[in-house]
DNA sequence: CAATAAAGTAAAGTATATTTGTCTTTAAGA
DNA sequence: TCTTAAAGACAAATATACTTTACTTTATTG
């Protein structure tokens, strides 16, 4: 499981703690999704994807593994 | 958390544990995520939403108490 | 009515997401 | 160089997803 949070951050020009606010979780939540140690919550997921106006999919993509 | 996988199961005519094996999950998964016992993980929600051709954002939409 | 497929549900166990606390590292600015 | 904000990471505890087994209910069809 792939994602670009990290990038959509930076386009916002928000930080890990900031993003951790705005959808409800810890800044450490948010650490451990970019850097793939695991795998959010479809409702996090969500207000991911609320939060940065673009769908769950095109943040989200799946690997082989998956 | 709603969703329409009963909805688009039918548009499929696919049974409850014909989803199960195409995702790889069991049937009793299938069946509590559609009667909102709990939430998918986002791996999950990602594979139905490729059997459905159809967002994740589509098919699994937040409620207020999210 | 009897048989069968599909769905609904529940309990116990395992796997994984998330929190909280803490420590380290990196980069930037004073 | 000192300080501070931000990020990376780990461990222990808790919450929740998911599996397996099993039982019940609801059609539907012979």
């Amino acid at each position: 499981m792939k994602n670009t949070i990290k990038v959509e951050r930076a386009k916002q020009n928000i930080t890990q703690q900031e993003l951790a606010d705005l959808v409800g979780v810890s800044r450490q939540t948010i650490n451990s999704i970019e850097s793939g140690r695991y795998v959010p919550s479809t409702t996090l997921s969500l207000k991911i994807s609320d939060v940065f106006k673009t769908s769950v999919n095109e943040i989200f993509t799946l690997e082989n593994e998956d």
